[in-house]
RNA sequence: GCUUCCAUAGUUCAAUGGAUAGAACAAAUCUCUCCUAAAGAUUAGAUCCGAGUUCGAUUCUCGGUGGAAGUACCA
């Protein structure tokens, strides 16, 4: 439709001044609701090529294509400068059979790889993560619609440290629990190893007068060292434990509907790290210290000193990247590189484009960092020393049972089964909080309260499956009626009211905003998109009826308005994430 | 100190340089013999401050103020 009226207002413009301008200089939008019309073409760029005023080059424009697309532009009305179009009907009607058509595929389809999540071990999926692989998800999937092929890989930091301490403190004084015999899930068990061993370090540190340096975490370096030379008994501990984590982990993202094509683990990548960072040295690329430890100096681009061997010839954060990437590139013919990790973590992507790049690859310089900002807590950060994280697990099952509950009350399940209730309160709630994370531009940091329970009025995910169950729901009507609307003699075609032509117009927009999203990288505009429809939905269904409408032409009209409102929110959330129960 | 990001109703979030800055929640009021009231409608309420760029700035530039993150042997 703006494509047609774009095109016609360049050979306006060029029949009128004698001037050509491009296709991106003729500004389209959505007529605003107080005006009569429906798409609007601002004058103000043509007024140097018209050299008349604003009203005048709206007039003359105006029509111009009055005349020359009759079967378009029925009318116009220009006002301070904005020149308003009012669309024919039946170019309405045809545009909404356009609505879903697919999109010109090209054959090549570049390969983008999309890491997320990528946890550490030693403690369970938090709030942070669940923003993390929602928007991960969502991504991928974004990316997909938009002619990509997707590889959804992560990088599970199964090494170091951290894991050392869980391990520590569970040998100390676990006694040989397990999931099996504790009833936790592996993942909250080491979690909980994790706190005991920084709680008893504490408890240490404070006996003895010490900082950092205390027995049990020599000992803890003691075992990271172990585990490096592969001392068996460590190494069989490790991988025990590192299991039961995974087997919690998992639990976490089935239940968060995530998943991944390729899951690779530091353990395996960092020793690559490290010989890559080792030729690095050799080729004069990054300099050692006196103290043996390894440099990359970055002055040049701007940036300071990065260590990249410790000076015990241990590999940091940096190392281990720089061999995954290796690893991954080997793997797959990858086109593009896409880090979705928090922006804590900005200075670290930018030094390893760099590092990368001099390394010598070509893919180094064009990886792209998905920078997405905290998830806050009214009093600011979590923290997991004072006990203030969000838990996925707690929060998720918090969600499913205020869903059901909500539904409870209003007593919508009265004649649906138990089973279909608790599906229906699984959809919903997950629906709730996916939705409450990805509405919000990625970029920026935002606030969850946990006293407040995410909402399921208003702008929320429960609002808009709510509207597909109602849609649903009259399709299953229609379907009872079939004979009445079957083959019909009564051809011709129908009048459309101010509210469909809304619906139609904001179909249309739909193609347009998943090609944005996806090339933004901003799943939070498709959120957007589907609430702004759903509410323009739920209005045209509080004035009409569309089982009931007046005319057999027009109630089928409305049934396939309905339809693809339908079919666009259920793609649409799918592309978040988001499942759509059929009823409510 | 330096670097980066952020600042919009009481609160949580929107707005390719375009018209009178949109929603939702919270508050007040109305609508279920009507395709599902998890809905619809009405009322009240905001661009941190100061310059600049231009027909036009929440948006771009500069300078303040306030907040967050990073700043190398933690990941």
């Amino acid at each position: 439709m703006e494509k047609i009226i774009i095109s016609a207002v360049q050979t306006a413009i060029k029949t009128l001044y004698g001037a050509d301008v491009e296709a991106r200089q003729v500004q389209v939008q959505n007529t605003r609701a107080e005006f009569q019309g429906h798409l609007t073409v601002v004058t103000f760029p043509f007024l140097r090529i018209s050299r008349t005023g604003a009203e005048q080059t709206g007039e003359a424009i105006g029509e111009y294509l009055k005349r020359s697309i009759p079967d378009v532009v029925t009318d116009f009305n220009v006002i301070k400068g904005f020149l308003n179009l009012v669309i024919s009907d039946r170019c309405w009607v045809n545009a909404l059979g356009n609505v879903m058509a697919p999109a010109a595929t090209s054959e090549e389809k570049p390969l983008v790889m999309i890491e997320f999540s990528s946890p550490n071990t030693n403690k369970p999926l938090h709030l942070g993560h669940v923003r993390n692989n929602l928007l991960g998800e969502s991504l991928s999937r974004i990316v997909k619609a938009c002619g990509n092929d997707v590889v959804k890989t992560n990088i599970v930091n199964d090494r170091g440290i951290h894991i050392c301490k869980s391990m520590l403190a569970w040998q100390k004084w676990g006694n040989g629990e397990t999931p099996e015999s504790s009833g936790k899930k592996g993942d909250h068990l080491i979690g909980d190893y994790y706190v005991l061993f920084d709680r008893k370090n504490k408890e240490q540190a404070a006996g003895l007068g010490e900082g950092e340096d205390t027995p049990l975490m020599r000992e803890a370096h003691e075992m990271l060292v172990r585990w490096e030379q592969g001392d068996p008994e460590i190494r069989g501990l490790w991988e025990m434990m590192n299991n039961w984590v995974y087997e919690g982990f998992d639990e976490t993202y089935k239940a968060l509907g995530v998943s991944f094509d390729k899951i690779y683990y530091e353990s395996q990548t960092y020793l690559t790290g490290k010989d890559l960072v080792l030729k690095g040295l050799e080729d004069g690329l990054f300099y050692r210290r006196d103290d043996g430890s390894v440099w990359a100096d970055l002055t040049k681009d701007g940036l300071d000193e990065k260590l990249l061997l410790r000076s015990d010839g241990t590999s940091v954060y940096m190392t281990q990247d720089i061999g995954t990437a290796n690893l991954r590139f080997k793997d797959f013919p990858i086109d593009k590189m896409i880090y979705v990790v928090g922006n804590e973590q900005n200075y670290h992507f930018q030094v390893l484009s760099i590092l990368l790049d001099r390394l010598g690859f070509r893919w180094g310089k064009d990886l792209v960092h998905f920078s997405y900002g905290m998830v806050e807590l009214p009093n600011g950060k979590m923290k997991s020393r004072e006990g203030t994280v969000v838990d996925a697990d707690d929060l998720v099952g918090a969600m499913i049972d205020n869903a059901y509950n909500v539904s409870r009350e209003l007593s919508k399940n009265a004649d649906i089964q138990e089973e279909e209730a608790r599906e229906i309160a699984r959809k919903v709630g997950l629906g709730a909080l996916k939705y409450f994370i990805l509405k919000v531009d990625a970029r920026k940091n935002m606030t969850f309260n946990p006293e407040e329970s995410i909402d399921f009025n208003g702008n929320t995910g429960p609002f808009i499956q709510y509207t597909y169950a109602r849609i649903r729901s009259i399709m299953r009507k229609a379907e009872g009626m079939s004979a009445d609307l079957g083959q019909d003699v009564t051809e011709g075609e129908p009048e459309l009211n101010e509210k469909e032509i809304s619906l139609i117009q904001k179909l249309c927009a739909y193609q347009g905003v998943v090609k944005q999203a996806g090339k933004e990288y901003n799943p939070s505009l498709i959120a957007n998109y589907c609430y702004e429809l759903t509410k323009e939905f739920n209005q045209f269904y509080h004035d009409y009826s569309i089982l009931s409408a007046e005319t057999t032409v027009l109630r089928r009209f409305r049934l396939t308005l309905a339809e693809t409102v339908s079919q666009v929110l259920l793609e649409g959330m799918y592309l978040l994430g988001i499942e759509m129960p059929e009823r409510m």
